[in-house]
DNA sequence: TGGCTAAGCGGACATGTGTCCGCTAGCGTG
DNA sequence: CACGCTAGCGGACACATGTCCGCTTAGCCA
């Protein structure tokens, strides 16, 4: 999987099918694979080799936003409180899940797989540097940890459009005051 | 759908289609809807129209579950607080989610869609009763709903079995530390 | 009781995901 | 440059969900 042998056509097969999935997700709501793997020129068994399963692909499809939400993290450290930059950090992940409904999910799968490979993955280590911070400053319980909080806002992912301004933020902020330390 | 004409054969099929429901979900772990059809001896266009979707069917198959953790919600508000009577039903719902995992996920998709039904099925009605008692005494938050909760804990669906212990319990206290109206 | 009518049946079909495996051809080697 | 090894290809296949529609037959009515 790294950059060994048969890198040519392997690797350029690859690129071919992440940017066919592009080109799909962008025109065509309806997102299926075997549509991707036909649009990229490409047998379904090569698509499911690169991409084992549709969220691998949309993963590595939607990286450059994932690698956006992590770099956000030290920087909303960097300006804010840590609870404050908690919360701010949520609004960004629920303005992107609400654009990105499919992404999120495929995003949430993806953590929570790193998390069984005893690993956090990115999204992982951004939640634990936020949630350390206000460990430390005493802002927030210490009993939590980043899968607790995968978890509590997997919701995003089950909202409806039509009650997404009803009960996003809003679901975020009674989350938020969960992982409060209380006084 | 209620009781009017051909109800002789037709009440009959769906009968036999939750009894072999409860059969193949008794022996297998894998529940497949053709299976099912085929135990029952009905045709697959049979099961669905008594059935429209896998939820539904699940439904109906535990429905008695249902209306215990349902009945249970005025009992524990008879003998406790109200922030306590609902910590006592969330761990009903933990230890009913625990051991059927597939089925809550049915139930969650049933409330969901009796509430974009415009009506709140008879778990968010034992929810909101919950509530309701918690926000008269005040130790309650009063701009939470009975969706907002099912939103919630949504998430002991998607809680692996190896990290159930963990977290399922721990989770809900924080969620309904939450729902807590803070002084 | 015999016939009519639509409620209800049931399985073929359409669609989507994911697997398997025989064939192809890129690349290192002599 | 010719050759062989094996990474990688790709599409046929297996399997699940859910839909559709022509046929059957229960129940009502004369």
């Amino acid at each position: 999987m790294d950059s060994t042998r048969r890198r040519a056509d392997a690797a350029d097969n690859r690129a071919r099918i992440i940017r066919a999935a592009r080109a799909v997700i962008a025109n065509a709501d309806e997102i299926k694979l075997n549509a991707i793997a036909k649009q990229a020129g490409v047998g379904q068994g090569t698509l499911y080799r690169h991409f084992p399963t549709r969220e691998d692909l949309l993963a590595e499809v939607y990286r450059e936003d994932v690698d956006a939400l992590v770099a956000a993290a030290p920087a909303l450290l960097a300006e804010h409180e840590p609870l404050t930059a908690l919360a701010r950090w949520f609004d960004r992940v629920a303005d992107y899940a609400q654009v990105k409904r499919g992404v999120f999910a495929a995003v949430e799968v993806g953590v929570w797989r790193d998390l069984s490979a005893h690993s956090l993955g990115p999204i992982g280590d951004a939640l634990t540097t936020l949630l350390d911070a206000g460990k430390a400053d005493g802002t927030i319980r210490s009993d939590v940890d980043a899968r607790d909080v995968i978890l509590l806002i997997g919701y995003l992912t089950r909202l409806e459009e039509a009650e997404w301004d009803a009960r996003a933020r809003h679901l975020l902020h009674i989350v938020l005051d969960g992982l409060r330390r209380r006084e």
